[in-house]
RNA sequence: GCGAGAGUGGCGGAACUGGCAGACGCGCGAGACUUAGGAUCUCGUGGGUAACCGUGGGGGUUCAAGUCCCCCCUCUCGCACCA
């Protein structure tokens, strides 16, 4: 066989390469413009790479390798979520500490990555579980706790006594364990909790400052759900004290038919009477047992229970009778509500079910048929206080809403209120595999660890199974556990809660600027350089944990000054998932999982880049093809061919003569389209545009350098290495990755010559070949001759030419 | 149910602010070079014999609609009793 395109041999001669060099090596040249491209970090699973991970990978890597020729100081690093549950249920199977597998893991993920030509600086390489890391995962938490965004609760988990574990959501399949199908209860435990609802208006209001996808910035504010309404005390009929309710439509508080109580609600045990004791109990016990999941599913039909209580309606002084039912929420509001049936779907649905009134407020629909909630028309009625003093009749419901909380306001009766979906987030794993808090134990208080004595390291561990009171691990290390506290110097008992996986990803992105620093979580300099992250590409699933999570940590640490933007990523791209070739989604069970080494044995790493980028937009979900690989390798031997011969030597039909005009117009053209689609993140675009000119260029015996040279520029974010081995066989020194983009100029770009369509009645006729000086008067003139077969004998009644576009005759 | 996005050849997908629909690739067909080709190169390839018809369906605006407006259908993603 003769010295064709050998993608093993280039490959690993150039990766080779790159690695002595420290070709990618990040310098701290604060003279040039910055770019931080950055990829979501994995989580190092064994299942190792896959080829979606690649599609996002390749994106910035190509971003990152055309803005370094540009001209920038890039930062482009790769690290490890590497804290996390699988691990962890693996060494519980097998013993082997989840260390050694994550560092296997880790190694072929590395391995894998560096394949692929990824020109990441692998001198900033990261894992959340290196202590000189997760010290300041730590510090931060110690920020927090300090500010008060850090605390404790009881929270219930998902408690599985015959596993004597606390179990995640995912680890729950239809209410039973994953492992065995055992019985999951709700079992309140101690339990670390931040408070980012504290920051809730700030995170709504900065999405408005990021260029996110429309779907994410939406679900993000979904998530917030904020919502604007009014508090209102309703004050019991036969007890002291109130019902207060959260509203956000106070203006149809005379509407109100009954009161709901969520089942947990303190204020129950106070209104039951006697006789309801019974069934009220019941009832609290059955939704107590229902997990979060099941009291969601049951949507057909609502359940309820009367508790024989009242309270009074601040406006007309009526009793209500206060029932207590699982659809409402103890934790969103203030866990009761006030019922308006005729204006509330859910209320409507109860009222129904129930037999309980139903009073029409809001003219405008039919409330015995179904409730009427429109806010934007209609008009109150029967809504007056009995001396009339106070009336909003007539109104409509946005005039009625701040007239009625006015009033109520003055009357100590109520108030304007906010609230949110968002709840606090709870902090805390019942594992051995995740950061330690630095706080310890002494009667039953919590203190912190001074700063000086972190990082508190995970101790050591041989037994991973669960410690059985649902506490993690730890607390079998009795050791580990028994410690003094640091400033009093009392015995005290260590925190055995582990962060949950979330902790480490929270910030990652900040101790890439300076993953070395030992006295400071960043260097407050570099900081400011490279802050905010430039692009961040990485899938939908993370649209609202991860990055909420990590906005949320953003801007506590803006506001301790930490950090210099209020927003850590600018530009947010999601990569579509990549589906088999089946069209399905990839999974072991379909047999449809296409591995990325297998990929890049056969076809190359070029190839495979190549594929990623040309199948389809970054953003959207499309399949896998081999055969589509095998068509981008097709385009690789091409470009070899094109300047090579059959010996492995440079072509002799490359030549140091000046291009044709259409060779160097096709080369304008074709920086400028690259240059582009790079910029919008159009890879496939930017990617047929290359084949065009190889096509081209194919075909001519002489193939000018002036054309050749800067199209390998052009290729070699997309396909560095045989970009570099071509480079090398015009004549330059590495590497090419170092060599200036190329510019067009737009003069260069345009032909001398056009072709104008000729429509008549909008259909296409002819079309005309024409200068691009022509005059109007000339092209319809010229046109006129094509198209007189379709004009003959008709009457003209209009000429529309749009300058050098087309030409319409109407008749 | 609510919210967001998307429907274009046999397939993946192009088409800038309304202006030649189907770039590029796959597949398919024909030819060339070959002992041979599942290599390579060249040409062709939306449908229809044609007039014409064609961007999920139906209306509309316009000289002109994949693109703008109204109604409907389908799919994907997210949320799902949040008062």
């Amino acid at each position: 066989m003769s010295k064709g395109y050998d993608h093993r041999a280039i490959e690993s001669k150039w990766q080779q390469y790159w690695e002595e060099h420290r070709t990618f090596r990040v310098t701290d040249d604060r003279g040039k413009p910055k770019f931080y491209c950055l990829d979501m970090f994995p989580y190092p699973s064994g299942a190792g790479l896959h080829v979606g991970h690649l599609e996002g990978y390749t994106a910035t890597d190509i971003v990152s390798r055309y803005k370094r020729m540009k001209g920038f100081n890039v930062l482009h690093p790769m690290g490890w979520d590497a804290f996390g549950l699988p691990a962890e249920q693996y060494a519980v199977k097998t013993g082997i500490h989840p260390a050694t597998t994550t560092a296997q893991n880790i190694a072929t993920f590395k391995r894998q990555m560096k394949r692929v030509g990824l020109s990441y600086d692998w001198e900033r390489e990261l894992s959340t579980t290196d202590p000189g890391y997760y010290r300041w995962t730590q510090w931060i938490f110690l920020k927090l706790f300090e500010r008060g965004l850090a605390y404790v609760a009881e929270v219930p988990v998902n408690w599985c006594p015959a596993l004597g574990t606390v179990l995640a959501n995912e680890e729950i399949v239809d209410g039973k364990s994953e492992v065995g199908g055992f019985e999951v209860i709700r079992k309140p435990m101690r339990q670390w909790v931040l408070k980012i609802t504290a920051y809730a208006d700030r995170l709504l209001e900065d999405l408005k400052v990021v260029d996110w996808p429309a779907s994410t910035l939406e679900m993000q504010k979904n998530w917030i759900g904020r919502s604007i309404g009014a508090e209102v005390d309703f004050a019991l009929a036969e007890a002291k004290g109130a019902i207060r309710v959260f509203t956000t439509r106070p203006d149809t508080l005379f509407g109100a038919t009954y009161m709901v109580l969520a089942p947990e609600h303190p204020l129950v045990d106070v209104v039951t009477s006697g006789d309801q004791k019974v069934a009220v109990q019941a009832y609290r016990d059955g939704a107590a047992r229902k997990s979060d999941l099941q009291r969601q599913e049951l949507d057909k039909e609502k359940t309820g229970v009367f508790t024989g209580g009242y309270a009074v309606n601040p406006m007309n002084g009526e009793r209500l009778p206060i029932w207590i039912a699982d659809y409402v929420l103890m934790s969103y509001g203030t866990g009761a509500i006030m019922a308006v049936p005729a204006h509330d779907e859910r209320d409507w649905a109860f009222a129904k079910q129930y037999q309980l009134p139903i009073r029409e407020v809001i003219a405008g629909g039919n409330v015995q048929e179904a409730a009427f909630t429109d806010t934007g028309q209609g008009a109150v009625v029967n809504s007056a206080t009995a001396d009339g003093s106070f009336s909003i009749n007539g109104l409509l419901p946005s005039e009625a809403i701040p007239k009625i909380t006015d009033w109520l306001a003055k009357q100590g009766k109520g108030t304007r209120a906010v609230n949110y979906k968002l709840r606090d987030w709870l902090f805390a794993r019942q594992r051995y595999w995740g950061e330690p808090f630095p706080i310890v134990w002494v009667d039953g208080e919590a203190h912190p660890l001074p700063e000086e004595q972190l990082p508190l390291v995970l101790p050591e561990a041989s037994n991973f199974k669960p410690s059985g009171t649902g506490e993690s691990p730890l607390a079998n290390l009795d050791a580990w556990l028994a410690t003094t506290d640091p400033v009093g110097g009392k015995p005290a008992r260590r925190e055995t809660n582990t962060m949950p996986q979330w902790a480490g990803s929270c910030w990652y992105y900040l101790r890439f600027i300076d993953p070395k620093n030992q006295t400071q979580l960043v260097d407050p300099a570099q900081e400011r350089y490279w802050m905010p992250v430039d692009l961040y590409i990485g899938g939908s699933e993370h649209a609202v944990l991860h990055l909420l999570y990590s906005r949320f940590w953003h801007k506590v640490l803006f506001d301790i000054g930490v950090v210099s933007t209020p927003e850590p990523f600018m530009k947010l791209v999601h990569q579509g998932i990549v589906l088999g070739e089946d069209n399905q989604k990839m999974s072991k069970s379909r047999g449809n999982v296409v591995n990325p080494d297998d990929m890049i044995d056969q076809f190359g790493a070029d190839a495979v880049r190549l594929y990623e980028m040309f199948m389809g937009p970054l953003e959207a979900m499309k399949p896998w093809s081999v055969r589509g690989v095998e068509g981008v390798t097709r385009f690789l031997e091409r470009v070899w061919r094109l300047m090579t011969d059959g010996q492995g030597q440079l072509s002799t039909a490359i030549v140091s003569t000046a291009p044709s005009h259409d060779h160097q117009r096709l080369l304008h053209q074709t920086i400028k389209k690259v240059t582009e689609d790079i910029e919008g993140l159009r890879f496939n675009t930017a990617i047929s545009q290359m084949m065009i000119l190889t096509n081209e260029m194919t075909k001519a015996p002489e193939r000018s350098r002036a054309v050749i040279e800067p199209f390998v520029l052009l290729l070699s974010p997309f396909a560095p290495h045989v970009a570099e081995e071509l480079w090398g066989l015009l004549g330059h020194q590495p590497s090419i990755s170092q060599q200036p983009w190329p510019t067009f100029d737009p003069v260069l770009t345009v032909s001398e010559r056009m072709t104008i369509p000729i429509q008549v009645n909008g259909k296409l006729r002819a079309k005309l070949d024409v200068g691009l000086e022509v005059a109007r008067e000339e092209v319809e003139q010229l046109a006129r001759a094509e198209a007189a077969e379709w004009l003959q004998g008709k009457e003209l009644k209009k000429v529309i030419y749009v300058e050098k576009k087309l030409i319409n005759f109407v008749i």
